[in-house]
RNA sequence: AGAGGCGUGGCAGAGUGGUCGAAUGCGGCGGUCUUGAAAACCGUUGUACCGCGAGGUACCGGGGGUUCGAAUCCCUCCGCCUCUGCCA
């Protein structure tokens, strides 16, 4: 969430970021935001001033009875019940204004970045690179990636719906052990790269759902175990980036490098339709994760770094792509500077989102109280950044689609030596 | 899952109702000494908020309560340890 420290300091720039984001009404939310706070302040201060006058009677009156003024202790002790009273009444005045501050804070989005192209929707989207030379022009009857799928018999929907429901795929054969191929190398790719590899817990509780962010506003995007407070990841930004929830890092050891593979589950509400259909949307599937935590004035220059992890990756299948500068309509709500990844299916002819890279500068780190130490001691907190390094079914897609033939498909080189077979055959 | 025990500053570890934000040791930082280092000695060393400042307030796992006053008593939640049970 934001600083209100912030607020205050740059308002006019924050009112204008939030313009970009389609919010008119900005400086109106902004202002509220201040005046909430001053009254914060204001009652702060006059409950302080009362606990420390019953503080320090509370030391007299010690006092007195020891040297045994019993009677004098009496009516002390009468006027200091007043003042609890009162505070009393001041604390819990204090501490609505304290929520209430807090409830509109997490309402309020990040402030996008100066390069970030005002805009309503992903229409408004800025293509910074189109790499499409290796659009393959595919044959007559070449077939969307839900029929080639059932041709080879390599990934079952049917079995998926029996055993839990719509959108749970079952991998089979082939399949299967390309989405472990591909995981394997995207970590392996990773950790070349210079990541950690990490494997967190796929169920968060409420904490770690505030901590980036799902919380509250996404609450219905996720899967909720029954019976408990913990929800199922949506993806793994969130039990990797709440690793450091209440943590003091000491600038020599940043940049912190973190990747993970996990299964990511989205509930998806209100989407049906044939662009959904196969594997573009699934309520899980699985995703490598690229995690980093580092210093103000190095995040951006950390976002083009991961950018460029992300490109080889794409670039190394071999699949035609483009990348994105989102608009700040299309914007997640914590991200300042936004670049998804998009890779083109060619029988369905379609741009398949497959890796969305962002900075959110201190927006998380406020809420997750992550702060960097520097040599002199002095804190601040950090900017975090994370990115898909891939979400997997989308690349199997449009690989399926890209390199069929009438009798195979053939795999991307580069996987050979984790799928262990170099094409998928009927 | 049941029974019992425990949860104090970076770590170790005192403190069981009244100048306790908290003894002591280790570690860290600064200094003296030394050619340099070690040892020794001296000093210093939590976080957040409010305030121009002096200063104030809060925090001893989280939340609530009792009391003029709580690290200390009560309730509750969470976590850890031990034993029993179960189990990949």
């Amino acid at each position: 969430m934001l600083q209100v420290v912030a607020i205050r300091e740059q308002f006019e720039s924050y009112v204008e970021g939030l313009n970009k984001r389609g919010i008119q009404n900005a400086s109106d939310i902004l202002n509220e935001l201040l005046k909430i706070d001053d009254q914060r302040k204001s009652t702060q201060q006059s409950l302080e001033e009362i606990l420390s006058e019953s503080n320090q009677s509370a030391k007299i009156i010690g006092q007195l009875l020891k040297e045994g003024k019993k009677e004098e202790a009496e009516s002390a002790k009468a006027k200091t019940s007043e003042l609890k009273q009162q505070s009393k009444a001041l604390g819990e005045s204090l501490s609505a204004l304290e929520e209430e501050l807090k409830s509109k804070l997490y309402n309020v989005p990040n402030i996008p970045h100066s390069s970030v192209p005002a805009g309503k929707n992903a229409e408004d989207n800025e293509v910074v690179k189109l790499e499409d030379s290796s659009i393959p022009q595919l044959n007559e009857g070449a077939k969307p990636h839900w029929d080639l799928i059932e041709e080879y018999d390599i990934i079952d929907f049917g079995l998926g719906n029996k055993i839990t429901g719509a959108g749970f795929p079952v991998y089979k054969k082939e399949g299967a052990r390309m989405v472990r191929a591909m995981i394997n190398y995207f970590l392996d790719q990773a950790l070349e790269a210079g990541y950690q590899e990490v494997q967190p817990p796929i169920l968060i509780n409420e904490d770690s759902g505030y901590g980036t962010g799902q919380l509250p506003d996404k609450e219905g995007q996720m899967y909720q175990a029954m019976d408990t407070n913990m929800y199922l990841i949506p993806t793994a930004e969130v039990p990797i980036t709440n690793l450091y929830r209440d943590v003091i890092i000491e600038e020599n050891q940043l940049p912190v490098k973190n990747v993970g593979y996990t299964p990511c589950f989205r509930r998806e509400a209100g989407s049906w339709g044939s662009h959904v259909r196969g594997l573009n949307r699934l309520h899980q599937f699985d995703k490598v994760e690229i995690v980093q935590v580092t210093t103000p004035d190095k995040s951006y220059e950390t976002l083009e770094q991961m950018v460029g992890h992300v490109e080889k990756l794409v670039a190394s299948l071999g699949l035609p792509y483009r990348i994105l500068r989102l608009c700040g309509g299309d914007m997640g709500f914590t991200s300042a500077l936004t670049y998804d990844f998009e890779v083109y299916s060619a029988a369905q002819q379609k741009w398949l989102e497959v890796s969305s890279v962002s900075n959110f500068e201190t927006y998380q780190a406020n809420r997750l109280k992550l702060r960097i130490k520097d040599k002199n001691g002095k804190k601040v907190l950090a900017h975090t950044l994370n990115g898909s390094a891939l979400a997997i079914p989308r690349i199997l897609a449009a690989i399926l689609e890209n390199n069929q033939t009438e009798s195979e498909i053939h795999i991307p080189q580069v996987l050979h030596r984790y799928t262990g077979f170099e094409s998928i055959k009927k």
